[in-house]
DNA sequence: CCCCGCCTCACCATTTCTGATGAGGTGCAA
DNA sequence: TTGCACCTCATCAGAAATGGTGAGGCGGGG
């Protein structure tokens, strides 16, 4: 690995990152970075709210399709451990104890995957998740020197890729979060919190009738089906925080 | 403005504060981060849900207290524009044109609060939402040319000081988690789409009786008062991701 | 000044959820 | 082998949520 690295080179590819069109971009710059880096992979993976992933990198195709269409995002533990995290963290930190991991791990490494790898979990506005991964196959301090040397440098570049990342889902603009009014958002608070409308209605101190139409204009405002449904999309959305 | 700052003395900053205590660590660094770069003022604020705020930097308390008294958590437009973004942003770019966001800026004003800011804002693990603020009195041209110059170091400590704050509320860890097994997690996700408990059973193929029963040892399992909670806690808590 | 969004309340039949309990089969781990 | 956790199903009465609509008052922005 190219300890030996000279910045300017990063920083150029971090201007052209920031500079480039979102969907080239990123891509060019994941393996501009390998390169510049000297690593196996690098992947940038945006976990969405609905499901739907957005991932760019330099992992080979088969390995792509085979993690979705096995729906490795549910038991894949670098998400699972990420999603929990704020702090960069190496995989061998991560719980990889269930028979399922030890599996998915058995089924990474035999595409490619290298055998070392350091996330750093990134969130955006109204709930997006993203990862930014490196990896590698090497032993364990080299790794660890690795990353303890580049880890701010990473902790940027990961900040760079979600923010051109975010240019992608343009409904994600401060505009597209239907904003609810400050009755709406406390009516959801408490029901996110275990209350019944009934104690939500009287911790308001309003009827049970009126908070019944802000749960429905809440509904609405978020596109949900049921109050359920809207108290978890405030939630993920970032309306409300519990 | 300290232009021809060193930057060993800012990494020593850095170090001391990831290695530091939180509580003391926190604001130690705002000082000596304001000395550094010579300017008027540096917050770290988390917005908790509930109203719960902590803070820490180097406003007067008067103004804290007034901030906190006239509820200005609600108004205040760089908290509500930099929910919806992910970049650092200057404050000059958000909407100060409400009534009740011009009264709060004269007021900060006149509680120190320098003219020109740049605030970053930060996201960790269940929707915590925090801000990195810099400000400062100069004319635009100095305030643009110092924030673009250090813009990366900025996100780097706004990083590393939500990291430091995030060891004050160890409920946040991932160890609070417990695990819902795989017909719970199945239930709680479909239950967050909106789909109501018949439509539920169908989708898994099971009875209706067999889903309560799952649901019922979730909401156990997650210390939830009842279905919309136990959703709640299941996708702030990341136990499901939606 | 006027419009629009927000806050407040009411009605009622219908659907859905809740809580508690019992019970049989499977598979993993100590 | 013996748990223990998981998956599956059932029953029942009572409590709670839902859906759609109408309507009056208030305050801020164009």
């Amino acid at each position: 690995m190219g300890y030996a690295m000279t910045t300017s080179s990063l920083d150029g590819i971090m201007e052209q990152l920031e500079c480039a069109d979102a969907l080239d971009g990123l891509q060019t710059a994941s393996e501009a970075l390998r390169n510049h880096y000297q690593i196996d992979h690098l992947v940038y993976h945006w976990v969405s709210s609905s499901g739907q992933q957005y991932g760019c990198g330099t992992y080979c195709p088969d390995w792509v399709a085979r993690y979705l269409d096995a729906g490795y995002l549910r038991i894949d533990p670098v998400i699972v451990g990420c999603y929990q995290r704020f702090h960069p963290v190496d995989w061998k930190r991560l719980d990889w104890s269930s028979k399922a991991a030890r599996a998915f791990q058995k089924d990474a490494l035999e595409h490619g995957v290298g055998n070392q790898g350091y996330s750093i979990p990134i969130r955006g506005p109204n709930g997006q998740f993203a990862l930014f991964t490196i990896n590698h196959s090497c032993h364990d301090e080299a790794w660890a020197e690795f990353t303890e040397s580049n880890r701010r440098q990473l902790i940027l570049l990961a900040h760079a890729f979600n923010q051109k990342a975010l240019e992608l889902e343009p409904e994600r603009s401060p505009m597209a979060a239907q904003a609810l009014s400050p009755r709406e958002v406390d009516a959801m608070t408490l029901l996110a919190v275990g209350y019944s409308r009934a104690q939500v209605a009287d911790t308001l101190s309003i009827s049970e009738n009126t908070l019944r139409v802000y749960i429905e204009s809440a509904r609405h405002k978020l596109g949900a089906l049921n109050t359920t449904h809207a108290v978890a999309k405030a939630i993920s959305r970032g309306v409300i925080v519990v």
